[in-house]
DNA sequence: GTTGAGCGTT
């Protein structure tokens, strides 16, 4: 019996592929998907009544139609029609995204020495891979540098690696993190940053860094100059970063308290949703009912059912504190204030009374970033002793991450943690 | 002594 092969194709109008039969004159279902992957059936225009007319399928055999397979283009089905369609553009749309996070950015340099040009900062992140671009933010009148600048490289597994440490430029310690303008609003949402509270003066960056390891990488660790008894350590994880919160931990025989960080800068608007440090009053714009973690005084968040009532005013239910009217004056004055600046510039911009010889000397020691000059690494790390090392508990979800990440979804912007 | 510096003339 010679072989049969019949006439499919996508569309009615493109050209058909022969596919062929089996012995017993059916079609395997199989056969058809396998040049067409994801292919359910088949149809064909009825030359009688013109319609479109779907092939009997039993169990993966498609039959014949009663005259024979014929001469026909028979035309393949896909299930629900466009799903396939559907799927194809999600999946490309989806590679996009994913190219899309691929993609570098330029990278804030902090800490630059004034002395360090473009060409010193090409040379220097030019070993860790490909550099497009530099640039040294420098005073326009002056020439000055500012002290810092931009990097971007080609590839983002290099970018990744240079915010991820920090770097000696000319003598000076500098950071490389993604600029403000960059940062994505939701980011914030899984804070990567913890507040460590109770901290002493002997706790360098770099032991800090050293003890916070233990729980996850530690991207960053800022100490504040002058010396204030707090830190703020920065983890790639969120998820590490949460499951520290709360916790009393013992570093160099001293208990200091770990919580969430606060955003630096706040605007109104974050003020108000979150409540943050002003907000105990229940019912002003924050959803923070849920927030009271099962794990202590996570931060002050949303708990204190004692309000200032004494003090405050009162929006038929919503009381108002004089914190909070100091957000709020806070906020009408930020849009003003940019008013005001432009003001101020040109006004300033007659009477300029910099004289060159002056801006050449600023041999003020340029402030070191990263608390305390303290660049005391390589002492010697292995002989610190952390104390009982950790009250490791078990990083039980402390059902702070869904309340918080719902209450905090707000559309903020400038969220620069 | 428990909440951080600095962010781009395009």
């Amino acid at each position: 019996m010679a072989e049969l092969y019949i006439r499919v194709a996508e569309d009615e109008n493109e050209e058909p592929m022969e596919i062929p039969s089996e012995d017993d004159g059916t079609v395997l279902l199989s056969t058809v998907a396998a040049q067409f992957p994801g292919a359910c059936g088949l149809r064909y225009r009825n030359p009688v009544s013109q319609c479109m007319r779907g092939v009997r399928v039993m169990e993966g055999v498609l039959q014949a139609p009663e005259t024979g397979w014929g001469n026909l283009v028979y035309v393949v089905n896909y299930p629900k029609d466009n799903k396939r369609k559907m799927e194809e553009i999600d999946a490309s749309s989806a590679v996009k995204i994913k190219r899309a996070e691929l993609k570098t950015s330029d990278l804030i340099v902090l800490g630059l020495p004034w002395k360090t040009s473009e060409q010193d900062l090409k040379e220097y992140f030019s070993t860790f891979g490909e550099v497009i671009m530099v640039q040294v933010k420098r005073d326009l009148k002056t020439g000055n540098s500012k002290g810092f600048g931009f990097v971007r490289f080609t590839d983002y597994e290099t970018q990744g690696k240079v915010m991820s440490q920090r770097h000696m430029i000319d003598g000076r310690w500098c950071d490389c993190k993604l600029p403000n303008s960059k940062q994505s609003p939701d980011e914030p949402l899984r804070c990567r940053k913890v507040f460590v509270g109770r901290c002493t003066e002997d706790m360098s960056a770099e032991e800090l860094r050293q003890f916070f390891m233990q729980y996850g990488e530690v991207t960053d660790v800022f100490i504040p100059k002058p010396f204030r008894a707090f830190a703020f350590v920065t983890f790639a994880d969120d998820q590490v970063a949460q499951s520290l919160c709360g916790e009393d931990l013992i570093i160099k025989g001293i208990s200091v308290h770990i919580s969430n960080a606060e955003p630096k800068h706040n605007n109104s608007r974050q003020m108000i949703e979150r409540g943050g440090r002003f907000g105990n009053s229940p019912g002003f714009g924050n959803q923070a009912a849920g927030f009271g973690n099962g794990r202590g005084s996570g931060g002050g968040l949303g708990n204190s059912p004692n309000s200032n009532v004494g003090s405050g005013m009162n929006f038929g239910g919503f009381s108002i504190n004089p914190a909070m009217m100091a957000a709020a004056q806070a906020a009408l004055q930020s849009s003003w204030g940019m008013m005001g600046m432009l003001a101020s510039q040109q006004n300033q911009s007659g009477a300029s009374a910099s004289t060159p010889a002056a801006q050449g000397n600023i041999q003020r020691e340029q402030p070191q970033s990263f608390g305390s000059g303290n660049g005391s690494y390589g002492a010697n790390p292995s002989s610190l002793a952390w104390g009982a090392a950790g009250s490791n508990s078990g990083t039980s979800s402390s059902g702070f991450n869904s309340g918080f990440g719902s209450s905090m979804e707000s559309k903020s912007s400038g969220w620069g943690m």
